[in-house]
DNA sequence: ATAATATTCCATCAAATGATGGAATCATTT
DNA sequence: AAATGATTCCATCATTTGATGGAATATTAT
């Protein structure tokens, strides 16, 4: 429920909140089945009865986190839009990977969450993530490679796609993909997005432009 | 154990494989968490107490289908180098997309397994997939990027780990994908390797051209 | 055929987990 | 201060889940 979602956002020290921030933090570091009420009770130091008044049932938390975690996503692709405009296709990229590497790698439970949603099924059907083709159509638009929502190619939605995920497996890969890369934690942010920008704006620039002969 | 997999493999239509193949399946739907002994029993049609017999605890059971499907893709990667020897970098490039996505498509409890490894920390220590680093460098072997395992430029690897991602991220979840992209079932294979052939593979040729000769 | 070994299932445990009722406490209103 | 409503915790359930002992059955070796 929004309102509900509205009351927890309005008192950020509120258990209701607090409970909310630590379900994200949880469900995206372990996945909905490997976390408990308890863990995330125990987390924020109240019962497991608090975090039931306050959002029912685990899957009802599970929901709220999902659309918490999709408004602040669109947040940041209204930036993207704002600061993108009037600028070309490659600055226009540019800004995209930058924004959302960065807000992603200061909440790196969003990516989980996000690939969790994308590819693991869990039994009880709580996945509800039809919000990724609006996401993607967003990016077309921002990137200025579509005019609207309903028209936009299936060759740029798959670019955007690969673009994306990449994104996302990077920041919530890091752990993973760090210590194979050998760079510092502080250098890894930076080499994620000279990588996604040299592997991947050429090739948008260069479809944008109906295939030229590359280099 | 590999002599206890060796064992499975022999006799593929022993309890002992056929609970192997399951779980690999249920795993890799579900994930570790998400899948109970008893699942897996069902699906064979077996009672779990034959399930633990011949596997031992749930966590060293899903070790031998990381192993199995570890050694699977080493496999693969033969193949590939294989195929790919005394080629151009474009055509090794085409190989290793063409060879990798026939196969995770045929398996596509092999991405998931993967995914879920990279991206979901288990409560208990299971994840083993210090085999990544492999995969990558042996990708850069066959591709001619490097020569040898301990001479991989990071620069090269973030590029392989990108264009493997992508691979797995597309397989993986192409039930999510798909419908976002409105191509067919039988269309969205093709559509996954045109794309990443054409968004990657003139990145990696412009890039091994500013690269100090090597081959 | 007999003995030894391997495999399978039934019954059962203990712990973990999702969930709830109800009493106690705190905050707000009147 | 009293009353009303919101919040919190304790105790407790019913299920689910990982795991095991032991009897029964099948397989193989002698």
């Amino acid at each position: 429920m929004p309102s509900n979602l509205e009351k927890a956002r309005r008192n950020p020290d509120s258990n209701k909140a607090r409970i909310l921030n630590a379900a994200r933090r949880l469900f995206g570091q372990y996945g909905f089945q490997g976390t408990t009420t308890r863990m995330i009770a125990k987390e924020v130091g109240i019962d497991i009865s608090t975090l039931y008044y306050h959002w029912g049932e685990k899957a009802d938390l599970y929901e709220a986190v999902i659309t918490d975690l999709n408004e602040g996503i669109e947040t940041q692709f209204a930036i993207i839009e704002r600061r993108a405009k009037s600028k070309s296709l490659a600055e226009r990229l540019d800004i995209a990977i930058e924004v959302m590497c960065d807000y992603l790698h200061e909440t790196p439970e969003v990516s989980n969450l996000l690939l969790l949603g994308y590819f693991s099924k869990s039994k009880t059907e709580v996945s509800l993530d039809e919000k990724v083709a609006g996401h993607i159509a967003n990016i077309a638009i921002a990137m200025g490679l579509a005019d609207d929502k309903e028209h936009v190619s299936p060759r740029a939605k798959a670019q955007i796609m690969t673009l994306w995920n990449a994104v996302l497996n990077f920041i919530s890969g890091e752990s993973f993909f760090r210590p194979i890369l050998e760079v510092e934690t502080s250098e890894y942010l930076g080499v994620v997005k000279e990588t996604l920008k040299f592997l991947l704006i050429p090739a948008f620039i260069g479809d944008a432009a109906d295939r030229p002969a590359s280099k």
